[in-house]
DNA sequence: CTATTTTGTAAGCGTTCACTTACGACCTGT
DNA sequence: ACAGGTCGTAAGTGAACGCTTACAAAATAG
């Protein structure tokens, strides 16, 4: 019999080295011999765990959702302790107000939009995506049914899908350097207020 | 004296040929070689041009808002006529909510954002957002006044941003293929209704 | 005409980079 | 012990591609 192959593993722990590298380079401009360098291996064991760059690069696009989600569950364990009467929905808000965008990993997905024709990388991003904005439709819903009954505009669905543009364009603000980080909490609280709210339809 | 150079006007007149081509395959993908095949003559007619590749795709960054701003103009112009009670703010969101990334030209933007670590493309992009978050946010001052005189909250300044992001969001959507055109139709249409209005400050 | 510059075409050069080959050392179950 | 796999390292390969060189043809002002 042979060695058992710690494949899997190291896999997963190289995963945010692999990430935060397409993160600060793009896709095209990160070498896989400077992927290597920052794993600490040879660029033939990068092959040996992943069948080629691309697939990396799929490692590192699941991870976004994942660190964003693990902070969001930490944060609201943590914050269900010392609450001042805000539901999740706005911890989640004030929390992004002044740490959204700080791993830069956006920069994973504007890389993958511009490699887009890719059917693999298109998929990751689709999954990705609609993770993120059944998270947030779902804090939207349980934050307006907490708050009072009426119907509002825009829907959860759609006022989801606005508050990851609002992210986004965040995320393109701050990679610009466009404004300043206030700048950014403010729309992120004004904005996203309103979204949670919405308007009573007549 | 020598021959009179027509390069300005043939940079003029194969821009939108060369932003078609970069919106199509993204930056890197796109090489000199297609580039030159697109626009019928030789690689080396377009390093007369301009004087590399990445000049080319700075010529394609202004003509996104180039275009964008002729089509906001005309439709101004001619609906100035057979206006249904609507002001230009909800005139310019409703053609948005049909038409918006039809050209694919945000494609050129994406491109630019994962390559943006050149100094010259985010001087580029910084000003098309500029320009468009300046028109914008006219748009909804415009509208604003017209209408009421209370003030709102997000501010124009911010609710521009918003709606700049429902518009890259629509269009990560429309790359991705997630959700129809009715849907994104939609977005516009609750979405940039609820930013222009806004939410009265008590 | 002629000098000077643009326009057209063909070939190629140098570099970057994803990925491979080759080979030896090292584990681990039977 | 040893077979069959994993790990570590070094070198290389082949293709893509941005950009250049070289040279001839055409056009225009003086």
């Amino acid at each position: 019999m042979p060695r058992p192959s710690l494949a899997h593993e190291r896999r997963a722990e190289l995963r945010p080295v692999i990430a935060r590298a397409f993160a600060e380079a793009g896709y095209r401009r990160m070498t896989t011999a400077e992927l290597a360098r920052r794993c600490g291996l040879q660029e033939t064991q990068l092959f040996r765990l992943w069948p080629d760059k691309r697939a990396m690069f799929l490692a590192a696009i699941d991870y976004v959702y994942a660190v964003a989600v693990e902070q969001w569950q930490t944060l609201l364990r943590a914050s269900e302790v010392d609450d001042g009467g805000d539901d999740a929905a706005q911890r989640l808000l004030a929390y992004e107000a002044k740490h959204h965008g700080e791993w830069g990993l956006y920069r994973i997905v504007f890389a993958g939009l511009s490699e887009s024709d890719d059917p693999e990388v298109r998929r990751a991003l689709r999954r990705m995506y609609a993770r993120f904005h059944r998270f947030i439709a779902r804090q939207i819903t349980a934050h307006r049914a907490a708050n009072e009954g009426a119907t509002h505009t825009p829907d959860p669905e759609l006022a989801a899908w606005a508050i990851i543009g609002m992210g986004t364009v965040a995320d393109v603000l701050r990679e610009l350097r466009v404004g300043s980080a206030a700048q950014r909490r403010e729309l992120f609280e004004q904005v996203g207020q309103v979204m949670l709210e919405g308007q009573r339809t007549r």
